[in-house]
DNA sequence: GAAGTCATGTAAACGGTTACATGATTTT
DNA sequence: AAAATCATGTAACCGTTTACATGACTTC
């Protein structure tokens, strides 16, 4: 058993994003590219390094399957006392979200810097995001079935998971909007400073 | 001077802050409470001694300040090797930004827990966000002055803090709405569970 | 033949959080 | 008299990231 009581953060996440199913190490880190990425990002490594630790702590079992043809993998899912920790943590008051954005930091100080390269950063990002809202939308799709959204939300079994996928489409959607439009402005302040000099 | 080159984030984010003025450690932990929270959390204790390191090389020079009736201070402003750093900053690409939510972890697994406790937090993450909303908008009316949005976009001088202020107002406003909406029905969900039961 | 996927780790360095510590002044 | 604000730090711990390491099989 986990002496600590708080923090430890990774942890939770991972019960949470073994809940459905069993699976490897690497496949959650598949996971964690898609799914879970609206809410958790992981680095593949922590990944394996969290589900030692859990196993340890009994909070997950894996099981060897052996393979043909491919390496062998360990299959882990949530015992009874994984289900309890997640209990408590669900009871506990969450933190306040931290963010942490280097595109907005740059976006702050761009008065003083060449706004090109913040620009191109910004289409970058306006990409991204809208690839990832793709994705996001496709796995609504899958979790609603052939039920519109109003009907699953009150009759679906599991809207965990879309719940969790909607605050990740909202996000992209005004992460993509944002971009663009913060990519517009100081294009057409640059052009215009560029007007003034000549 | 600094020998490593890349991560090292907060640094950028005190360089940010300082642009437009001299503060001391206590009054960069009222700004990273406000003006920079919508893009940056920094825990008071990391910004004394991010300022300190920031010193040691040369990116900010502070000055000492003798207070009556206070402890005196030392105020810190941005030198020419920051705002080079700076500059080098902006001009590397961005990292996806990273994101790590307790409480979207909880809505993910909540169709195996109770959802009372979550329900409260969304609700209290809900008017966590309207308070943000509210410093945000009001400091977006300060930043702008008498001018509307749209001319000052134009014409401002410093639009940097302004438009990663709207990052902030954009998210908070998503982020009360997803929760409200998130409440709601896991709330309805609940009712009509209980009513089968009974 | 090269690139990509499946599969799992270790170790070192870095960054962030929490707890502890101090002390004067101002406001309630 | 107590609480809040101004003001700055140290130390220990925890969590995250990066670099390194390995190897078979599959697809292009």
């Amino acid at each position: 058993m986990f002496m600590s009581i708080e923090p430890m953060a990774l942890r939770h996440a991972v019960l949470a994003a073994l809940l459905d199913g069993e699976y490897s190490g690497y496949q959650l880190t598949k996971i964690f590219d898609i799914g879970v990425s609206n809410f958790w990002y992981a680095a593949p490594q922590q990944l394996y390094a969290e589900l030692t630790k859990l196993e340890a702590g009994g909070l997950v079992t894996g099981r060897e399957v052996v393979q043909r043809g491919r390496p062998n993998k360990r299959l882990f899912k949530v015992t009874d006392a994984g289900l309890r920790e997640l209990a408590a943590f669900a009871a506990t008051p969450a933190k306040p979200l931290l963010i942490r954005d280097d595109l907005a930091v740059k976006v702050h100080a761009v008065d003083l810097l060449d706004p090109a390269p913040v620009i191109e950063q910004l289409h970058d990002r306006a990409r991204e995001a809208a690839a990832k809202l793709e994705v996001f939308e496709q796995l609504l799709l899958r979790l609603r079935g052939d039920l519109d959204e109003e009907t699953f939300l009150r009759q679906g079994e599991h809207v965990g998971p879309y719940l969790s996928c909607l605050a990740g489409c909202r996000l992209e959607r005004e992460t993509r909007a944002w971009c663009l439009e913060t990519a517009r402005t100081l294009g057409e302040r640059m052009a215009r400073a560029g007007r003034d000099i000549s």
